[in-house]
DNA sequence: TTGTTCTATGTTAGCGCTAACATGGTGCGA
DNA sequence: TCGCACCATGTTAGCGCTAACATAGAACAA
């Protein structure tokens, strides 16, 4: 990445051109090439085609970073999410992406990997980029996160969760009620012995609220937890660790079908229906491949790429709902 | 995004400070303000923590904007995938990004959707950007596409493939040699009548042509070629078009596990061994799901990450090798 | 003492672009 | 014919920072 040694392809040499250049070759003012670029309208037609022609033969390539800096607006959107492999937050990136991408917004993307100050860290960064807004999964884990977000002055939106002091927007559906709901469900069912799997990130825990609080309002025991990282082989032994449980909430879908293979060695798993199943086990997520597993899994279904494009949404508009649920679905299959 | 309504946030009021505010405070010019964020030991420690103070009290974040610019360095890396969703590629962005962000280099995120004309305006999005280098997957669809990279004067790096003529270096696996190898497979099992499905991506299509010519070689009948959409979906379908075939390869893991959906429908899938399958799977990408499901699924595995992680790498070294093949697995456990 | 070498800090200029404000024509109604 | 609006283009200044080159004082050897 030095600058002494010969730079790879074969373009034309020295620094890459700029407006003046392709000004002097036109022989118009810098004003009148980057009207051109960004007003092409305000530009006579045979100037702008001259323009054009010279920028062309330059091979010119505007620099917004120069642009940002002289107009105080970068036209880019930073993005945090926990972690982007495997998951479903690759949805949602994807969804904001396709939103933001056509409007001349680029998107910065930060990983926290679920650790508080790395988050902080990437937050810091991501702000010295001076982006318009950031989205992120979730709200910040400490208050110097949260500070920095409510001292820029940008929109802020937190995502997959309805946080109850939102920094700003909120594109997200309610955990606890998704948790209520599962356990609604396998209580109606006749289950008796509940247990919940997966981890103990702020909305991993949320859902296992719910699920534990209406068990209990049910007149079950208080379900069993058990909290897995971020694996899901470590699912596979988890019946191991639970016996006697006849239903299971996994926090993802991930860890939902390995628990299921873990039930299929213990021949706790039936190809029939729900009601066939010695143990029932419901997901969230809704992964395409619980659909083509045997048996098909019941599980949460949340719209990870609407909440992308929401959060892309509340990001460019300033009125209006600030706070969007986009809620989930159960969806029943055989699994549970 | 406007500024002239009221901002969210309790933050301190007016615009963000900046460099020269900080300095004032601190009573030292502004380069030392810079040094103490950039260089700190080069400033008299009761002179640093004066600055720092200063930065403390004013919530002072640098402005990286203005800094790529003055220094003609953005620390940020161009990259560019097909699709991020539901995607393998998420593991090479997770790669390069846990690589990258340490070093403080930003990634800046674009998506193609496997689309040439989308792909050449992301191309020049990023370009635009001035980051310090590109990297993608696979290799550019256009001549333009190749000619903007070309001219761009920074490391490009190639992923998921060992294509040629590169632009500059490489971090992928021979696709090809992975057909072969799966061809090479069913034929040694004894599989008479082999049929692909898959995209018809480049890398792909590289699959296949591995796949064809070693069956050709082999003697067999030229095998099948089902071009399937990017929905796992399409696949479960699929067997209905293919009567006769004994073996399969998908060109992911993904439209393998739903290739594997039809056929349990169809009875003709086993939970025992590859030997007891009347018809032969083999994915590639090696999901997490494919050991959880049942059969487990053989599979082609590509390191994903390792490639994500190389390509940071060879964006940051400029001597050595600029062609890593990663390699791959034939990865045999149940289906085939 | 004098010159030399550090160390800590400062000054100047400019990165490539855009906002805001000119300027100089042209058309046209009164 | 004047005055005014309007269109196309230009001039000027500056965004917030850093590279490169001072500078001033301290430490120290000869």
């Amino acid at each position: 990445m030095s600058s002494e040694v010969t730079e790879p392809g074969t373009g034309p040499a020295g620094a890459a051109p700029t407006l003046s250049e392709v000004a002097k070759r036109a022989g118009v003012s810098s004003i009148t090439v980057s009207r051109v670029v960004r007003m092409p309208d305000l530009v006579a037609p045979e100037t702008r085609a001259r323009v054009e022609q010279a920028m062309r033969d330059l091979g010119y390539i505007p620099n917004l970073v120069a642009g940002a800096l002289a107009s105080a607006r970068t036209n880019s959107v930073g993005v945090l999410v926990p972690t982007i492999a495997n998951s479903i937050f690759a949805d949602t990136v994807q969804g904001l992406s396709d939103k933001l991408e056509p409007l001349g917004f680029s998107v910065i993307l930060a990983q926290s990997r679920y650790d508080a100050a790395r988050e902080d860290r990437m937050l810091a960064a991501l702000l010295s980029r001076r982006p318009e807004a950031i989205i992120m999964v979730g709200s910040p884990a400490t208050e110097e996160g949260s500070r920095l977000l409510r001292n820029a002055r940008i929109p802020i939106v937190e995502t997959w969760d309805l946080p109850a002091n939102p920094i700003d927007a909120v594109a997200g559906f309610d955990n606890y009620k998704a948790g209520v709901a599962v356990a609604k469900h396998l209580v109606a069912q006749g289950r008796k012995h509940l247990a919940f799997i997966g981890g103990d990130d702020p909305r991993g825990t949320r859902r296992w609220f719910g699920f534990r609080d209406e068990a209990l309002a049910s007149g079950r025991a208080e379900p069993r937890r058990l909290i897995l990282d971020r694996k899901d082989s470590g699912s596979v032994a988890a019946h191991a660790r639970l016996p006697d449980v006849d239903a299971v909430f996994a926090a993802n879908d991930a860890h939902a079908i390995g628990f299921m293979s873990g039930l299929r060695k213990a021949g706790l798993l039936r190809d029939g229906p729900a009601s066939a199943q010695p143990v029932a086990v419901i997901g969230l997520g809704d992964l395409e491949m619980g659909q083509l597993i045997s048996p098909t899994l019941s599980t949460i279904s949340v719209h990870g790429d609407a909440i992308g494009r929401t959060a892309a949404t509340l990001t460019l508009e300033r009125g209006g709902e600030r706070r969007i649920d986009l809620g989930f679905e159960l969806v029943l299959r055989d699994s549970g």
